[in-house]
DNA sequence: CATGAATGAGCGTTCATTCAT
DNA sequence: AATGAATGAACGCTCATTCAT
């Protein structure tokens, strides 16, 4: 069921390109990975990277497009379900760790591959990590504003928590694919976490 | 004051290169970043650096282990302080907002570049950043385990909220250069998030 | 009315591959001029080329082969006429400048990337420069020999002067395109140069 | 005495990489040379090429630099010598027959290769064709016009006459390598064809 | 007749590295 | 300690050409 959601109406052998370069991409890098290694894996020859793909460039671009595509579709669908105000972050956290179950390459590529692009200041990384950041304040903002007023949460600094919520869920995204085998127990005890330092008793 | 503690009793080309290299891995990656380039911005001419240097594996390794040291000998200082259990934790916590302000450009190199190493099991790289994770491993577990036992902490589950301490820890060093201006406040408000969440009322 | 004598009973997109590939060649030369680039000036695919011609190399030959057929069956129209020396000169300077008028892309192919092949002692290009140069020697020999003899001409060296009215032809053949807006003009002052020269007076 | 002009202070290697890049671009053009056979036939690496120039167009147009800066100096050398007209016009042939034999190879890349690059307007190429152009058409001219007003000519039309004269430069410049054995043959009875045209008897 | 998909060969170029000085 | 000259290896990419349909 993963990657597949990516997939529809695209040629086998298109596919194999994306899926070898996604994984080699967060293997190695973008510098680090040749198109020659790429075509390799995927079981074709290098020149067919580029009748489907300008470039190496545009074949990571696509990538990165179709990875953010996903991961902002998958919050958008979120924000729909209101509740209290723990319960509309339980939920942003619980997608952050489905998300990155299933994408696995994808996030570790946003994560570690696409802060060396943020120099240019209208790259599809620069741009797309821009628009997560601000997505995430607004939410988390929103939800830590409401639940302050409404007394369901601690008197806190919204700005900064908002910023340390950004980094929990930055963190805990990087350490993937290394161990972190018992994701359901990570999952549960980090929102037992958050809900103990916000929401008052 | 800060990077000049690496370079006692270097000589001042040899310090130009390391510091180019530094910044420029920190910036672009292992191999986005050219032998050349690492020259001109040292002011010095390529050869030089195999002069100092093996090659430029070889000067990242260099980079690497210095880095490191730093690191661990920070942390090592940490230990003699005994206290309660918060109190360790929050001089960890501590230690890491300090040193990425010292350092930011090492612990991005430790963060965003050496992962692509981890494939080498004997790689400085991999030694290192598994010494890294075994030291707050037992750091942080001892202070879970024995702040549960004098009823300091909730009851919580000790392996699953270390990992969580460290994806913490490693989010917030992550954040660093772009923005996170407020350094002090991040500081702050991170421990009291942690306090309220670890220690009994 | 000018390139379409070529295309008798030639199917439409196969004459837009010739015309494309016409023009194209003598913009950019052979090898500056790829196959894609004739295909999509065309208005086809490339395979179509393919279907058509044996390849790029035959493509060209083609054209090559097409032109210099209607370059030496203009010359040969030439031979017919008899009258005096000078007349019959002025008739081939004539047809040089009508024919170049008509054709500039073949007669600009024929006088930049022929040479390029003349290496090749069989190629279609190196045996059609070698039969216009005899053609022309022939018959410049035959006009100078007897305009001397029944006293037309001054005594002149001839092979030299046949030589230098090549090089009077070849340059204002590649004088094309570019200017020469006043045609008409050169055609007449060419002439009267060479008459000076020649005719006794 | 020939090509050794431009090479003065020139590393041994450098030089064969151009004089091998001269031969070849002036036998097979610019996209038809591959730097692979530059260097093999330099008896030098490829790289080396690229540690001397930035590339084959960047060693395309410094050959087309120094040889346009050897032709125009020629060019100056010849207006200081004040004579009759007629004798001004009969140095401008002169020196165009000894420099195409000094320089064969660089005079047919400026005859032949150059035209490609004429798209360009801001080109090396397109730029001294242009101020060649403009030198011949100003030197010819003032010729011509002197030479009417002061009888030494006959009544001709001068701007279609100077464009003939450079046509008749031009083409017996691109019959450089093939033939033309009996260079001194050809200069004197070329003189002696414009003269018997221009002055008056 | 016509095309989308695919490839073998090779090209211009870069880069880490070495050598002679 | 330091450098200008030079290279082996490989990389991203293009192109003429073919194949299956």
């Amino acid at each position: 069921m993963p990657t597949h959601v990516f997939d529809e109406g695209i040629l086998k052998k298109k596919q194999n390109i994306i899926r070898a370069a996604t994984r080699l991409f967060a293997e190695q890098g973008l510098d680090g990975t040749t198109t020659l290694r790429i075509a390799n894996e995927a079981g074709v020859t290098e020149p067919l990277i580029y009748y489907h793909f300008k470039g190496k460039e545009d074949l990571f671009n696509h990538i990165i497009d179709t990875s953010f595509k996903a991961y902002f579709s998958g919050l958008d669908a979120l924000e729909k379900t209101p509740a209290t105000q723990f319960q509309r972050i339980e939920a942003l956290l619980d997608f952050h760790f489905r998300f990155v179950g299933e994408f696995p390459d994808e996030t570790y590529i946003a994560v570690s591959v696409c802060p060396t692009k943020f120099r240019e200041p209208d790259h599809i990384c620069t741009v797309n990590a821009r628009r997560q950041r601000d997505w995430l304040e607004t939410y988390l903002t929103d939800c830590l504003q409401k639940g302050i007023k409404r007394k369901e949460f601690n008197r806190i600094p919204v700005p900064e928590t908002v910023n340390l919520l950004i980094g929990v869920i930055n963190g805990l995204t990087r350490q993937r694919g290394l161990h972190l085998e018992d994701k359901e127990g990570m999952r549960d005890v980090t929102v037992e976490f958050c809900r103990r330092s916000l929401v008052r008793n």
